[in-house]
This record gives C-alpha cells, structure tokens and sequence, in this order.
DNA sequence: TACATCTTGGAGCGTTCGCTCCAGTTCTGC
DNA sequence: GCAGAACTGGAGCGAACGCTCCAAGATGTA
C-alpha cells in the first residue's frame, strides 16, 4: 500500500505506536484512536497504510513472535532447549502480546475462517519444528512417536504460558525445563 | 434479587437462554438482546435479576464447570484418572463454555482484580486436588514433589484443551491420557 | 379486600468505536 | 517545474450495545 518514503515511514510509526499500545493497555485498550494519537496521525493516513485495525494488530504479534523465534532461516539448527527457551520468552518478555495471541485464536479461531487456518497453520509448523529437534536429540525414536512427544510438550508449554500470564507469579521457565526429556550432560552451575 | 416464585422462573430462564446463545454464537454473540430475546424477557426484567450481563454468562461457566465435577462434596474420592476425564469432558462437550472460560481468564485476568482473583483460586483449587489424588495415587512422593507434577499435569491439560478449542479434530483425550503417570494395568484392548 | 412489594417490557439514553470521505498537501519520476 | 499518484488529518457517519427508567400489572400477605 505504501510506495513512497514517507508512507513506509508512517506505516513504521503506526506499527510502534500498536505495539507500544498493545504493551500498555492490552486488547481492549487497542481502540484506533489510541493508535493514531500515539503515532500522531489521522485514522485516514491509518487506512492508507492498513486494511482494518486488526491487520496492524496481528502485523505485531507476527514481528513478536518472529522477534524470538531461534532459528528464523529454518535451518534446523535449534535444539529443544533453544525452542523451549524461545517458547518462554516470547511469554514473558512479550505478555501483552501473547495474550493478545491467545485471545485472537481462542476468539476469532472459530468464526474467522482466516484467523482460524494463520493459528492451526501456525501450530503445526511449531510442532513440526519440535518433533524435528526432538529426533535430531534422540534419534532412535522414529518421526510419529517424535510427533506425538512434541505435540504434549507444546501443549504443556501452551498450558504453563496461559498460567504465566494469568499469574505473575508463576515461575513458567523452570516449570518448563520439567518438560524436556532427561537432558545428556545439565551444565554444572 | 428474586423473591417471588415467577422471579426465579424467569432468572432460570434467562439462564437457559444464556447457555443457549453462548453455545450457539460464542461470547461474541451474547449481546443482552440475544439473551432477552431467546428468554423472551424485556432488559428490564433482566437487570431485576441481574447486576450485569457479566454476572450471567460467569453463573453459566461455573454451572458447567460444577456440572462435570466428579467429586462435587470435595469427599477426597476422585482419583487421577477421574479428574483428568472430567477435565477433557469439560474441554470437548462444553467447548464454548471452555473458551469463553479461557478467555475471561485471559481479557479480565490483567485488569479486573475481582475475575482475576476468581480465576486463580479456582486454578489453586484445581492443582491442589490433582495434587491430593496424585499422591493417593503414589503414596511415596513428598507433597511438594506432588503439587509440581499436579502444575505441570494441568498446564499440560490446558494446552491440549486449547488445541482442542482451536482444532476440533484434536483428540484431546488420548493426548491427555499420556500425560499420566504409568498406570497400575491398563485395560486391555 | 387492601396494600406493599416485586416483576415486567421496551423506549430510548449515552457512549464507544471502526471506518469513510474528501479536500488539501507532499512526494517522486521525468 | 510539471503532472499525477500517494499521503494526510479529522469531521463525522452509522451501527452496536449495555444499561436506566418507569408506568402498569402480577403476586404475596394479613
């Protein structure tokens, strides 16, 4: 939609201002008034630059997610600690965010067709990637029974972050580390 | 609020009505007009039974929840298995109720201290039980050791309940059955 | 029967919010 | 420097929604 310089510009500020938004106030504090008075621009530069206020939304939960993710060219260079570890920190240094994930998928996951495949697409390629780094750590299971291992450990950390981000407290690393099969050799310290 | 006969129809009505817009359209749906309308009830009789609409659809979530209690008196008579079942029940029989759940816990969880609190008893209470029938179950662990397990066996229920929400071709059920503890003898077959 | 209290429906208030529209301005390629 | 495309701000539209208010009627009590 942007072509030229100062748009690009603009859709940035907007995008910073969502996220700074998101950060603040949550969901419900999204309203686009929010947005446009936090990057100072009118809802018509807005819809210039984006098609609804969720495509901005979801743009931030995209670059977020992305922000942590261990192995972004898709090497399978990543470990089940490293994912695990990217998993728990897109939890914790991301709560708005990842809350606003959630709601969007437990939301929108039923009526918007769109919403509903980016989410379901989206977890299978997690559990693909945890299947995978399982095998590559124990290589004598064979690619269902890694499948099926991967899709519990998902679920578990899915489960371990809602109990994060519904209470503060809740100590989601180390708990998780609890999910990982026996490690070869825990480094000392 | 009620204190004549046709008052405590009526809430049972509206009630009903509530359960049936949740499950039918989602928390979305459940607009006040869609309530009074399927109760075939004016605002005004709603709002003579009810502080908020809020206040219904939450005495909706916990009679659903009540309802698949396998040990409603808290008689400590409910073993692992049960409790895992009654979880997965609540996930795949009542999914809208299960969602709109979730997400109360996770849109007011942040900002209303009165939900938040709600959700984390009713999380506590949830743990400790698990707790309780896992250590009837093994005898020979310390308590402490039981209440990480119990964490770690109901974030995992979390996780594939929320598969189950997003994917309705999950199968939570056998999924959560791996997640318990050897069992003494497996039914054949 | 007489009276107080509770119940009822629904018009409509007040607010919020996403988004459109458009006239004026700025930008870029040639 | 010109033309045309892109960008900009903001007034305001239209719809949705939770909730209030109240007069009229129903219900329970003595």
């Amino acid at each position: 939609m942007a072509r030229y310089r100062v748009g690009l510009e603009t859709r940035e500020r907007i995008l910073a201002a969502t996220r700074r938004v998101v950060n603040e106030v949550g969901i419900d504090g999204v309203t686009l008034k929010a947005i446009t008075d936090q990057a100072s621009v009118g809802a018509g530069s807005f819809y210039n630059l984006f098609a609804s206020k969720e495509d901005a939304v979801l743009e931030v939960v995209r670059q977020a997610i992305e922000a942590v993710d261990p192995d972004p060219e898709g090497e399978g260079t990543d470990t089940l600690v490293d994912l695990v570890d990217a998993f728990v920190t897109f939890f914790t240094d991301s709560r708005p965010i990842a809350r606003i994930y959630l709601q969007l998928a437990l939301a929108r996951g039923l009526t918007d067709r769109w919403v509903a495949d980016r989410v379901n697409r989206s977890h299978r390629r997690r559990v693909e990637r945890f299947a995978d780094a399982w095998q590559r750590h124990e290589p004598h299971i064979d690619a269902a029974e890694a499948e099926v291992r991967a899709e519990l450990l998902v679920g578990g950390l899915m489960g371990l972050g809602l109990n994060a981000l519904v209470d503060p407290a809740f100590d989601m690393r180390s708990h998780a580390l609890r999910l990982l099969p026996r490690l070869p050799a825990p480094e000392p310290g």
